[in-house]
DNA sequence: CCCACTTAGTAACGCGCGTTACCAGCGCTG
DNA sequence: CAGCGCTGGTAACGCGCGTTACTAAGTGGG
């Protein structure tokens, strides 16, 4: 047994890739044996002797299966593709995330390929096409397709050769099944909070361009404040760019806009952003967080949350949890089971910090 | 077991995989003319005619290449595989867009896998020794190996089976050509510009481990005020956790030790985190930036940087050229050709923005 | 003793493709 | 007319492996 079984430092010597075939006669059996006992097949005939044999080839040759010649013979390659902007603009990384760590549960591999749907006359055009392209030419099982923030988007029709779970964004004219923030029910559960610290002049600052984000995160704020007896003051809605410059102006006008009895006593920010540049407002104005007025905001960026002073409570958006939904569901549709829905809501779960 | 599953709902349009052989019958040609034509060699003499004849039959199939298949017989596979604790920890996550797109440039596929050696008692302690054998299965002809933050390194034995080259990190024992940033032109360059500003008496705000980033910044602003005849004032240069709250903390110790008219003019932070909590001590002492104090950070963090107010100009940390260049590297070597050198260092650009 | 059945394995084919060796026909030269 | 080189291909092998069909040696029962 004391031999140089670690692969590790003998195997720089065997550059030269060592198949079953050198396993087997190292045991001196068939090469059909090492693959039956190298993949288990429960219906196999091999004495426990020489299975040990072969598993002691196995280590003292340090042999290591070709996976390319495995999925050419076995005709499935375990791979998943996934496309997104998100290689190339950065900003919900944790999708990749969240489906690496599932695939990588389900022994399953992640091909990442960029795409450029964010940009509209990029320099990439068309980068997405020849991605998706390479990504079938590696026979992948089932294609992930995922964007930087939830919108509408149009899936290349090469998408459809393979089976596709949309992350983050959904088919506009499509029947693709697609995963998506609950944005609603986000907006509800950031305006509870409020209320539920006593606040009731809460003020929004809105998002301008009217993107699914916007819409359902208002309209959960709606909702929650109906729940309450209340209803949103139209006065004290205010938009802007989704930027903190864009919050810092939206915040200024909502707060210079009431004498200080009549000052919203929280702030309903749509984003972190916007959420960053209304804290300078209101330290501006010599008013404290959230003595004078809570804030909230929505996504969870952590570089801004975590490190604004006082710390950030906010929304976040589950994209490690998207992300790994979205390999589940696609492990389902390549196993033939059905779907459970078209549209996945996965829910934005409040993260207190100290800004309520 | 028949093996004719259809997989999804509509997806299978095509499922049964168009072959060479399909195409070669389709257009009355052997396999092998078909096979010189797409990969398109030199010497192979094919007529004109049966060329578009074949490419035709191409196209009306719909036949895609197995790229599986190709890798066996040619016994190339055209990947790198990169493993990185940037899948598990995404902050540099510049690194990956940047080998992604050098590789895609160079016609080659990167295949990403986690890491974990951030977290030295994580709960996927292993996860990387697996994530490696995994990458070698699929025979990756290099390794990139990149770490979120500049540090020294141990990589595990496996990787030596395969050209390596370290990204944002180093190997503490062994010879591996590595890519890092150049922290200390970086913190020249910083402070060469809030010199060139006008800025004599400059504090510091440092980071407290001893890691090579501050090592390095600290030395190029000594050089650099060296250069100008100065020296670095001990007493200037305060400590702190790497967060916003000790930076806050330092700001305040460094902005109170003096009278106004002897207090630095200038701050150099030698992250943006720390400048994002110096920005509010300095704003809190109702001093203005940059009127009153300038403020420089490092790392360019878009999401403080960008949107800290006013916006932040500070040094960049060159993540997508490093990818860039360490696929450019990991070519070189398993090309067979000479590395330019064991330990590439790339400048980190000042950044300017509205700070100084 | 023969037959059926189990155990322990092996030979051989094919996955889709790159590649090498070969071949048939044709024009041209000596 | 033999011989040669050139054009335009084709047959066949092998890459490393999964898988099916088959065999040879034991085992027990009637």
């Amino acid at each position: 047994m004391a031999k140089s079984t670690t692969p590790g430092n003998t195997a720089a010597v065997r550059q030269r890739g060592v198949t079953m075939k050198d396993v087997a006669d190292h045991a001196g059996v068939s090469r059909t044996a090492v693959s039956f006992v190298l993949s288990n097949r429960e219906n196999a005939s091999i004495s426990e002797e020489t299975r040990t044999r072969i598993n002691d080839a196995v280590l003292e040759l340090g042999y290591r299966p070709n996976a390319g010649a495995r999925a050419l013979a076995s005709q499935r390659t375990d791979w998943y593709g996934i496309v997104t902007e998100i290689v190339t603009a950065p900003f919900a990384v944790d999708i990749i995330k969240g489906a690496q760590d599932q695939a990588w549960l389900d022994r399953r591999f992640l091909l990442i390929a960029p795409s450029d749907q964010a940009d509209a006359v990029g320099p990439n055009q068309g980068l997405e096409d020849a991605a998706i392209e390479k990504l079938l030419e590696q026979r992948v099982e089932g294609l992930l397709y995922a964007a930087t923030f939830h919108r509408g988007v149009r899936v290349p029709v090469s998408a459809n050769e393979v089976p596709t779970v949309l992350i983050n964004c959904f088919d506009a004219d499509g029947k693709l099944p697609s995963i998506v923030p609950d944005e609603r029910g986000g907006g509800r559960v950031a305006v509870e909070r409020l209320l539920q610290a006593g606040h009731t002049r809460i003020g929004v600052i809105n998002l301008d361009p009217v993107i699914p984000a916007a819409v359902g995160r208002l309209a959960g704020a709606r909702e929650a404040l109906a729940a309450a007896g209340l209803e949103l003051n139209p006065e004290l809605v205010v938009s802007g760019y989704a930027t903190a410059d864009g919050g810092y102006d939206a915040a200024c006008r909502i707060l210079d806009r009431y004498p200080p009895k009549d000052r919203p006593t929280a702030l309903f920010c749509l984003n972190d952003r916007m959420a960053m540049g209304a804290y300078d407002a209101i330290k501006e104005r010599g008013l404290t967080i959230p003595g004078d007025i809570a804030v909230i905001g929505f996504d969870n960026q952590e570089l801004i949350a975590a490190y604004l002073r006082p710390k950030l409570t906010t929304v976040a958006l589950p994209f490690e949890k998207m992300g790994a939904l979205g390999v589940q569901t696609l492990a389902a549709l390549t196993a033939g089971q059905p779907i459970i829905a078209d549209q996945q809501l996965v829910g934005c779960p409040l993260l207190e910090r100290s800004s309520v």
